[in-house]
Formats: structure tokens, sequence, C-alpha cells
DNA sequence: AAAGTGTGCAACCGCACAGTG
DNA sequence: ACACTGTGCGGTTGCACACTT
């Protein structure tokens, strides 16, 4: 039985996202909150289909995103993850608080692979590469299943596993290969903190959206501080983004810089007024040091 | 400086699952 | 049980930018 497409495509624009779309979308969902995702670009007043409006906040739009390349530890990790989920990104992901899956999935394509092809790792087997050739590739046929045959085969044809962080973790896979480090305890610490795996993440409604009232005095790209609030355990990122070897991370990262954070938001509040929005929905967005995932390009200019 | 090539990432596509009537 | 809708997920593509020659 073939799907109808998931909205009319005739009309529909495609490519990238414009400043002004992107503004229509959060200011919708900064007033609506996330609902029913068919309806909003035609509520936003966006010609995009409702699939792309949801990948365009989860992947890029959503307050609580990081930015910038991952760091050494989750880099680690989503290795570790992946030895035992295989590239179930949104798994992965869901370990990683505001991280995507499209970007580790990204990340893992563009760097890791080669990184662990470099020091001689099977980045499908995360066994070493001459022993790959020889030994049947069961972490490979667990892990690398045909497109759709993941969902179809022994994965989740089990009941729906609680999608709570690495209690989803069977012990099956935990038995398989030993981590550099434990990720269940890792998670388990983590799921007990006020931080979110994106399994769990909540509907998002008007005000719970969080908008910094004032960037920190630090860097903005200065993620200890977020990590501290999520209380992780031995988390370190680097205290600057200057200390990044990679210029691209540099660069990235000071997309944070906080004058464009600052005004991002606050223009972006004083432009909510005009969308005669809910003035409750103001003071309450006034609370957390959360950041917007805004990059260089778009950084609210158009407001 | 220009052309060619490589790389990274945002976005799209299509399938599968879950929920509902 | 079935049809249908909405959503989530993983694979893939295309483009912009960086780098090299």
């Amino acid at each position: 039985m073939g799907r109808q497409p998931c909205c009319d495509k005739v009309g529909l624009k495609k490519g990238p996202w414009t400043a002004e779309e992107d503004q229509k979308l959060i200011n919708f969902i900064l007033t609506n909150g996330q609902c029913c995702w068919r309806a909003v670009p035609k509520l936003a007043g966006l010609l995009r289909c409702g699939k792309s409006c949801r990948l365009r906040w989860t992947n890029y739009l959503r307050p609580d995103l990081k930015r910038g390349l991952l760091s050494e530890y989750e880099e680690q990790m989503v290795i570790d993850l992946h030895a035992q989920l295989g590239n179930r990104w949104a798994k992965i992901a869901s370990h990683l608080p505001g991280r995507t899956d499209n970007e580790i999935k990204n990340h893992w394509n563009t760097h890791i692979k080669k990184k662990l092809k470099k020091m001689g790792i099977d980045p499908l087997t995360h066994k070493a590469l001459s022993s790959t050739t020889t030994e049947p590739q069961q972490s490979q046929q667990k892990n690398q299943v045909s497109k759709g045959g993941l969902k179809s085969q022994a994965v989740d044809k089990s009941p729906k596993e609680p999608e709570t962080s690495l209690q989803s973790t069977t012990s099956e896979e935990k038995s398989m290969g030993s981590p550099l480090f434990d990720p269940m305890e890792m998670m388990m610490m983590m799921d007990n903190v006020d931080g979110f795996c994106t399994d769990e993440v909540p509907l998002i409604e008007p005000h719970e959206i969080l908008v910094p009232a004032a960037p920190s005095t630090s860097s903005s790209c200065d993620s200890s501080k977020l990590l501290e609030e999520l209380q992780l355990p031995d988390f370190e990122w680097p205290s600057d983004c200057n200390t990044s070897s990679d210029d691209n991370n540099k660069k990235k990262m000071s997309l944070w810089d906080d004058d464009d954070f600052n005004n991002t938001w606050g223009d972006l509040l004083s432009d909510r007024s005009e969308l005669a929005l809910d003035d409750s929905l103001s003071s309450p967005l006034i609370q957390c040091p959360t950041r917007m995932p805004f990059d260089q390009e778009y950084s609210w200019a158009y407001i």
C-alpha cells in the first residue's frame, strides 16, 4: 500500500530556509507551541510541508540545541553508543542533550568514520580493520540493516521499549564489546538531573520556551556553564571556544557571540510584539540562559 | 586570480511505526 | 481487521564554502 505524500507538494517551497521563514516558524511555535506539524505551515503562513517545518525546528531552530562541533567527550560517546546501537542516530542523539540525530549522523559520516579508519578501526564493526575482513560481521549485521530494515528486524520488533535514555539499552547491547566508559551509568546520572533526552522532549508550550535575559558575561560558547546547570558528571568542555584547534569550529562557535545572542533574543522579543503575542509569554521567557542556535547568516539580522 | 576538487552540513525522500476511527 | 493520518527515523543528495593546484 503506497503512502500518500505527507503533504500536497504542489506550490510548496523546497531548499534552504530563508530568514523570513525561520522567523515565521519560530514566532508560530513561540506563540502556539508545537502542535500538529501538518497544520503548522498553513497556520504559520509558510509554503513548506509540515515535515520540513518539523525538521527545521528540531534540527536547527530549537532553543535547546548546542551548536558547534562535538567535543571529544561527545564524540567518544557517539562512537561507543554506535558500537552498541548501530546507526540508530535518534537513539544516540537522545543520549547527547542538545544534539540532533542529523547532526550526529553528519558528524559520524564526515569526521568519526575517517578518524576511526585512520586509527585502523572499522567504523561499522568497531573492530580492528584487519580482523574485520575475515570475521563474520555480526555487529554490522546487527547495526547496519538496510533501509527500513532496522525497524522491521529484531531491534524494534520487540515491544516498544521505554525510550528513556539507556534504560532502553538491552542486556544484549550491554554485553557487546567493552565501552571505554559506561554510558549506562552516565545516562542514569543524566536522567536524574533536569536534563532531557530528545526521546523524552515534551511538546514545547510557549511558556516553556526560555529566553535568556542577558548573555553570560563569559563567552557564550562556554558550554561548561550549561553543563554545570545540567550537573553532568566530569564533562570537560573547552573553557573557551578559541581553544578549539579547528578554525571552522571557532567560526561556528563564534556565532554565539554575546552580542549576536543578545540581539537575537532581544530583537525577537521586540518583534513579537508586532504579532500581538500574549504579554504573558514574555516574562517567563526571561528566565534561563538557554541558548538559541542561530547562525551567522541568519542571526536574526532580518528582524 | 581562476579553476578544479574536496568537505561539511542542511534539507529532502521514502519507509515504518503508532494512533485513531 | 483495516484504512488512513501524523510523525519519526535513517539514508541520501545537493549546495556552499574551503582548500589546493
